[in-house]
DNA sequence: TTCCGTATGTTGGTATACCATCATATCAAG
DNA sequence: CTTGATATGATGGTATACCAACATACGGAA
């Protein structure tokens, strides 16, 4: 771990490959705004966010774990300044605590934190699949189906990062549809600080069958304008992932996942 | 606003008011953690964060308007360094926009996000005041009891941002009593980017008329054990608030208030 | 009068320097 | 062997310096 370097250097096209502006861009068609410039002044902290944030995420550090500012500045290559409004940002989405006297590290979660933020999915989420079952157009239903089918091709690979991505992308389509960008940057929050759990749900064997199965159950009540048929599996969908995540959980020491 | 001034020397007793710590310090009775010493400390960015989200929210700097940092180096009597953290938080809690080629203002708000909020808070809300509803100790109850009364109280002085305290001190009750730390976090943040909306409409007025019966109404129906109750009061509560804002907000101009 | 180029001042982005504090190690006294 | 005091290294908190880029104002030329 001593030897970690997340370099910035030519990190242009990573940047770019992490559709870090389709919140600024919408359809082509239909905004004129399109045809800005928009040369995007990508800052170094921009970058460093995303790099830490994603390294978080992915249980390069793990929870508990210290970051030292100036470790962080090496190994990111950059200045204390950058990696300090990183780190406040990342505090602020719940990814990261300051422990007293000893600086930030990367946020523990407890399970009766984990079990609300279950909760608070299985709320935001089944209005989401509910409002799009409800009037969902058929570019939605079919951009459903082609991540659906994105996931079952990386679901026998069982690479949890990927099939992690796919989720996302399944639900952010259900959220944005529906105009619920707002409750979608939420879940997403709210999902960065379960990653790990998500990850490790994931390892699960039959998670691997039975999440997109439950999925399938979501998109087939969207595909027939079934409201209470896709909220019903929406919920099954969370509350399972949430008993396997206790299970895994639960049994820890008394409030960390380390 | 160009002899606005926030210094911040000799804050140490309004840090205090403020309750900085009740999210470290448990129930003293039931909590041994509570011998420590607990030297807090305070550091500038934690006064100034305070400090700047509050005039955010109390409306000294409005929306859309730049937040130029030197001028808030000033105005706090802080270095750039903190004002830029500090923006870094607000940043990530939706209070502050980095506008491109401009630097941070205050975030504006569309009738469509805030319709999302409610949306969102509904969800949240009437979860979190069914559980109460079902579960509800004496204590709180009473607490509930002596909360209702202070809004009365209040709500004749018409004191907009008083009663807007008494409203959050009702709602976090019901959110900690069932243990929904989490989602209380999420509602205080969203009510942050609301709080123009929130001012305005109580200052409507058959608003401090029909809202607190809308409490009142919650409240007996917690009293009673009665979720069903508890859950159509609250909905009715924030349905209200949202109509109310949105004859507030909707004429205006196509997205932002200011 | 209009247009364009230059100069200037403001702003945010970045890096670095300094300081108080705390944790740890070391060592001496009991 | 234990306890306590001192020294030292590391860490976060804070302030400041420097720079590139942008916006604006001004002035001259067509």
């Amino acid at each position: 771990m001593s030897s970690l370097v997340l370099k910035l250097s030519s990190v242009y096209d990573w940047v770019m490959s992490q559709k870090l502006f389709a919140a600024t861009a919408d359809d082509p068609v239909q905004d004129p705004a399109m045809l800005r410039i928009d040369n995007p002044p990508v800052t170094l902290r921009e970058m460093a966010l995303e790099r830490l944030r994603n390294a978080i995420i992915a249980g390069i550090f793990r929870p508990g774990q210290r970051l030292v500012e100036r470790a962080l500045c090496d190994q990111l290559g950059v200045s204390r300044s950058v990696i300090r409004e990183v780190l406040r940002h990342l505090e602020a989405e719940g990814l990261v605590e300051m422990a007293p006297k000893q600086g930030p590290i990367v946020a523990l979660i407890a399970w009766h934190q984990a079990r609300q933020i279950y909760d608070i999915r299985i709320a935001l989420e089944t209005t989401a699949v509910a409002d799009c079952a409800r009037g969902a157009d058929p570019d939605t239903k079919e951009k459903l189906r082609t991540v659906l089918e994105d996931l079952d091709r990386n679901s026998r690979k069982n690479d949890a990062l990927t099939i992690l991505a796919a989720t996302n992308a399944f639900y952010e389509t259900i959220f944005l549809s529906g105009g619920h960008e707002i409750a979608w940057d939420i879940v997403k929050r709210l999902n960065g600080r379960i990653s790990r759990l998500r990850v490790m749900t994931l390892a699960t064997a039959n998670r691997t069958i039975s999440g997109p199965a439950n999925m399938r159950a979501i998109f087939d009540a969207i595909l027939r304008n079934d409201p209470d048929a896709a909220t019903a599996a929406c919920r099954a969908h969370i509350t399972e992932a949430a008993r396997i995540a206790e299970g895994l959980l639960s049994p820890e020491t008394p409030a960390t996942i380390a």
